[in-house]
RNA sequence: GCGUCGGUGGUAGAGUGGUCAAUUACAACAGACUGUAAAUCUGUCGGCCUUAGGCCUACGAAGGUUCGAAUCCUUCCCGACGCA
């Protein structure tokens, strides 16, 4: 039997995946599962750029809004509700579009890998945070050796997840991968760099805009008003933190090369230059696999 | 016009005779990823030579003092402030 298809978009940040999945999903029949580590939040929607109703044009749309910003959500929960949608979807016999800029959330689904089901420990990891670097290596050797051997000593919050785990299971489990019963048919945007920075600045000149829903400060201040912390602001990325119109573009851009050094991982990814690129192309490709 | 302070690498800003191609931060470039991911972390960052190392060009400009100058002196140019 052939495998069901599953088209991915992925690529930068500001390239027009979600406008791409729209007319694409409209062509085939096409539902589209969010991949954003944080458009899975209510009511962050200026800030990560949030799809509107309008833009939506009456496609489906899953996986956005399905968390409260109090709540931590994880890349395993993320996997285990995308991978029911997609059931879903193809049991309607519509065919499922993955559309986001989270790499790992992509390769969560994409390349099935299964991750401990360690959910964060917000008590643990408070009494962690104030101990060094050092100290917390020395823990995890003792720990769980192997792991201490591969992980990144001067990362804080690598060492700190990995204690969480192996305090919870004994040991931090080796990665393991399931193959998928679907072929990810995966098509990568980006822009040349300049249309990217034109493109970015655009953005973000609209996300301060008041007439635009009040603007991003106002939906900070919404969601301080509703009891969210600073630290927590921060944890929601750069947009949400004492953003000025200057830094959120740099930390765009910066961004969006940290993207490019996940994605250039994969060489499954069919790359397309958002600004030459037609429907047409796409769909074509498409067709071809 | 006089006086004071200042002009340092893409930017901000240390250094104030040798250990200075110049602390640091930011930007830039490259990369990592056991999963908090728009997070977090690493490397490079004047040019040339394959690394150790070496060579060249550089701290506003031109001269000078000195074995040796980003650092001291002179003049000039530019900026800020004060007095006119």
């Amino acid at each position: 039997m052939q495998k069901q298809k599953v088209i991915v978009i992925l690529g930068q940040t500001a390239t027009g995946k979600s406008d791409l999945a729209v007319r694409i999903a409209k062509k085939i029949n096409g539902e589209i599962i969010s991949a954003d580590s944080r458009q899975v939040y209510k009511n962050l929607d200026i800030g990560t750029g949030k799809i509107t109703k309008k833009e939506m044009g009456g496609v489906p749309h899953h996986l956005l809004d399905v968390a409260s910003p109090k709540h931590k959500f994880t890349v395993s929960e993320y996997k285990k509700l995308a991978e029911e949608k997609i059931k879903e979807i193809i049991s309607h016999e519509k065919t499922p579009i993955i559309c986001g800029g989270t790499g790992l959330y992509i390769d969560a689904i994409t390349n099935g890998v299964i991750f401990p089901e360690v959910p964060p420990n917000n008590k643990l990891r408070k009494i962690l945070e104030k101990k060094s670097e050092i100290e917390l290596f020395k823990m995890l050797q003792k720990l769980d050796s192997e792991r201490s051997r591969t992980i990144d000593k001067n990362n804080k919050v690598r060492l700190i997840r990995a204690i969480e785990i192996a305090k919870a299971l004994g040991k931090v489990p080796k990665i393991t991968q399931a193959k998928s019963t679907y072929k990810f048919i995966k098509i990568g945007l980006f822009l040349p760099k300049d249309l990217l920075k034109k493109k970015v600045e655009l953005r973000v000149k609209k996300m301060f805009d008041k007439k635009n829903k009040g603007g991003l400060l106002n939906e900070i201040k919404k969601l301080k008003k509703t009891g969210i912390s600073n630290k927590r602001l921060k944890e929601f990325g750069f947009e949400y933190f004492e953003p000025t119109y200057e830094k959120v573009v740099v930390e765009t851009l910066k961004y969006a090369k940290r993207q490019m050094t996940w994605f250039k991982r994969d060489k499954e990814i069919k790359w397309f230059d958002a600004s030459k690129i037609s429907d047409k192309e796409i769909l074509d490709y498409l067709y071809i696999l």
